[in-house]
DNA sequence: GTTAGCACTCGGTAAAATCGAGTGCTAACA
DNA sequence: TGTTAGCACTCGATTTTACCGAGTGCTAAC
């Protein structure tokens, strides 16, 4: 749990101070319980010092003026997106508590192994952290040159591509050629493959050998094969991680459904983590993705940079009543691990 | 939807006829109202030919033999986990229905890709198929041999271990060195690297240099990297399809995020598949997989095999209530079809 | 401009009434 | 002897009703 750091009476654009106050104290209240917000909680809050009539008209203003919603007559107010958008614009950076960035550092401290495998550990991380779930992403290698190619072969007709890029990615392909070859041959392409791909990147064209014989046409068959692949290789990764969570955290079963179905199709997740960044914002709630499926979801993303390129994002996904400051602490203090982390091992190369 | 085929009657083991087709008739109801079956509803059946007043009568014997549960008195019955283990022990295999056969002879022609992604996309078809969740386990490479290993710099200290495996796997580590290495070097350290491992299990003992030049060095680090990962790499694969069914399937919200929950943790779902053919069974009902969190579901395995030995396994998991019948025959139509799929490629090599 | 007071609304909950599917039992029947 | 019609009875589910009280909007006094 963040600790919430007083607010002090900022001035608030665009509400006047007890407007702003009012708000704030029922986006809070309705965060913690769930429940319509009535005004006499309202004004038992230390920062509220009116009365509960005068917190009555204060709120239907900011009904009138999109920030609160009735669900009914006679019910307390709830806020909207627009609500909770203002109470997010006007939010003080949380601060994590101690056990939360021990955890955190201890992770980051004692956490190996390749790329993938750490974000995917900190999709798990996240959602831990938080009780939502989370989503990793890593940008693909959009201009990664090839660092290695290697031709590797199974049996006289099936050959493995396997290709290094220089942003530590591997990719394998298939190759099953029409025709025989022997060890030989595929080494010698492999050579060749080596030769003229090494530097290069996937979207350059390169110069195959028209020649006709086997080591000619291995060529041009791996060549080929991983020109085809290449639409796919944009490969961004996603981790999602805690979907589970997901049944905790929304009421009706449709909602649930809703969205697992969403995260299921990783490549929406990962097209709303980067609309969102896109936009350069961090929090989208509610309506603001225009994501319909998930108008009851808030986001919450921060970039993961090295060398001031972006090259990956962990965002949460919970309730628009979700926990903005302590979830958006949480992002923010996991990013920049990670960009610390990956940035590191290249100072130690 | 499986087309049911009439069942002639059968001599049943354990159970007189009419019993049989009396609990028989009590699942099938069931499994497709979620209701509790009352006496008069099994009588209107037609295979069943007495009065709503024997059916009670035959129905308290069944309960007292435990096929039959009361949720509570003056309601119908609903069948015990032993109820639908009879059920599906005398089901006659069921027939899909030709469009699912279609769609599965459509998918296995035009699938294409690694192992990887065929085996994902398995998932997804068989969840699309049955709308319950899969799961594709394909077993890791246990003694598979190096086929090619490839030591490619990144920079002077980072270097990228890529071992290609007999089954076609690929794997990569990183290795950083405590001391600088230059191209030359680190391409004799890949050279060294092959003559020793090729042909090798990871399991295999291999004598490394002894020598102190950055070249042994290297070695000596690749292959410690290596076997230190080796525990890892048993990497049995799984690929969950449609996790979002679990909300449409289960009622209870709390039973569906303890679903959710177990099929996030993918070594729990590994080791339950193959705990279930180890038992050479192809469903697991309820209590029978000794899964508390999984009580209330059912699991149907079938494995998938090349030359004899099992390679991997296609799952499904729903509710005790599930339509064993069609699921079952669809897990077994993909079973087949991914046995040939992956036998058909080593005929044609 | 603020607040106390007050009538009014309306969802939520609990109690009561009702319904009916389904049972178990018994007595008659083939 | 096994089967069945008949019947009283049970008990969860549904509907009805009553009621409560949180919360509102309005007004009049401060």
């Amino acid at each position: 749990m963040a600790r919430r750091v007083k607010t002090p009476p900022q001035p608030k654009s665009n509400l006047d101070a007890r407007k702003a106050t009012i708000l704030e104290a029922v986006v809070v209240e309705h965060i913690d319980t769930a429940q319509p917000v009535g005004s006499s909680s309202v004004a038992q809050n230390a920062d509220v010092v009116v009365s509960p009539a005068t917190v009555r008209t204060e709120m239907v203003a900011l009904e009138r003026e999109g920030y609160l919603a009735q669900p009914h007559t006679s019910a307390g107010r709830v806020p909207t997106d627009k609500g909770y958008r203002y109470f997010v614009d006007h939010l003080e950076a949380g601060v994590l508590e101690p056990a939360q960035q021990r955890q955190i550092r201890e992770f980051f401290a004692h956490v190996r192994g390749e790329v993938e495998d750490v974000l995917e550990q900190t999709s798990l991380l996240l959602s831990q952290l938080t009780s939502y779930t989370s989503v990793v992403v890593g940008s693909g290698h959009s201009h990664a040159t090839v660092l290695s190619v290697q031709l590797v072969n199974l049996d006289a007709r099936h050959h493995l591509l396997v290709t290094v890029f220089s942003d530590g990615t591997v990719t394998k392909h298939s190759v099953l050629a029409s025709f025989e070859a022997n060890h030989v041959e595929v080494s010698e392409a492999s050579r060749q493959l080596n030769a003229l791909l090494i530097g290069t990147t996937l979207e350059a064209k390169v110069q195959v050998p028209s020649r006709a014989d086997t080591i000619a046409k291995l060529v041009r068959e791996a060549v080929s094969v991983l020109h085809a692949e290449m639409p796919t290789m944009e490969g961004e990764q996603v981790y999602i991680g805690g979907s589970a969570k997901v049944a905790d955290v929304f009421e009706g079963v449709e909602t649930v459904r809703k969205v697992l179905g969403i995260l299921e199709q990783e490549l929406l997740v990962v097209s709303l983590v980067e609309d969102i960044l896109d936009k350069g914002v961090t929090v989208a709630i509610g309506s603001e993705h225009g994501f319909e499926p998930l108008s009851s979801c808030a986001v919450i993303v921060a970039p993961v940079s090295l060398d001031g390129e972006t090259i990956g994002a962990v965002g949460l996904l919970g309730p628009t009543r979700m926990k903005y400051q302590e979830v958006m602490a949480a992002a923010e203090a996991v990013s920049k691990h990670l960009t610390t982390h990956f940035g590191g091992e290249n100072d130690r190369g």
